[in-house]
DNA sequence: TCATTAACACGGG
DNA sequence: CCCGTGTTAATGA
């Protein structure tokens, strides 16, 4: 439990962190794996301990929209929201990296937030923080144009891979950000003219300063 | 005007 | 060869 001192020794007092050591579940996973469909019910919620989880919102015809990263230290605001009214999902969420977390039961959770003021007030950040950000990507939808949000995008990435050489194909790219690879593929070789990046086979670099 | 869909050629792994 | 990539042409919002 080492690493899960790491990310939540300092938020939660030990009394906290005995209970979780007690009712938590130790989860690993491993790249791609699908943790929660959309439409399904939610009886537990996670803290990340490494690696990152990808939310995402689904379309009726099957295309995605990326709505946030999960990073070790956080918990998931959707699935905490989801499982406090016994809600259906609304999201699906996907491993990005191999992930280790511990899962907690969705009673517990609430019970906790009357008991201790450091889970309130993690609960509380963490709907905080998301909520910021989700206004964010609204105004990146409703307001920016696409090269603006293909930029975003990438330097989420890179500052997400601690490196300015991103993983990622052109399709791929295209289903986050809910288009077409065309049109993926020809913004970025626009960046590509411009300096910003270089592109190879399955990989990004970023050029410069982003 | 700009996105999408379909189609095709190129070439690297 | 397979698949990611670069481009174009037609069509639509």
């Amino acid at each position: 439990m080492m690493d899960m001192l790491k990310h939540f020794g300092s938020v939660f007092e030990a009394e906290l962190l005995a209970e979780i050591e007690k009712h938590g579940e130790r989860v690993s996973l491993k790249k791609d794996a699908v943790i929660l469909e959309a439409g399904q019910t939610i009886r537990t919620i996670p803290l990340l301990v490494s690696g990152v989880l990808k939310i995402l919102r689904e379309e009726e015809s099957g295309k995605e929209l990326l709505l946030y990263y999960l990073l070790p230290g956080e918990t998931c605001a959707m699935t905490f929201s989801c499982c406090m009214e016994r809600q259906l999902s609304e999201i699906r969420v996907v491993a990005e990296e191999d992930v280790e977390m511990v899962i907690l039961p969705a009673g517990l959770v609430n019970d906790w937030l009357v008991k201790y003021r450091s889970w309130r007030n993690f609960i509380m950040r963490t709907i905080r923080n998301r909520l910021n950000e989700l206004v964010k990507t609204i105004d990146q939808i409703a307001f920016r144009k696409l090269d603006e949000r293909l930029i975003h995008f990438l330097r989420q990435k890179s500052g997400q891979e601690g490196s300015p050489l991103i993983n990622i194909s052109h399709e791929q790219i295209s289903r986050e950000l809910a288009t077409s690879r065309v049109v993926i593929s020809r913004l970025l070789k626009k960046l590509e003219n411009d300096k910003k990046l270089l592109l190879y086979r399955n990989q990004i670099r970023l050029l410069g300063k982003w």
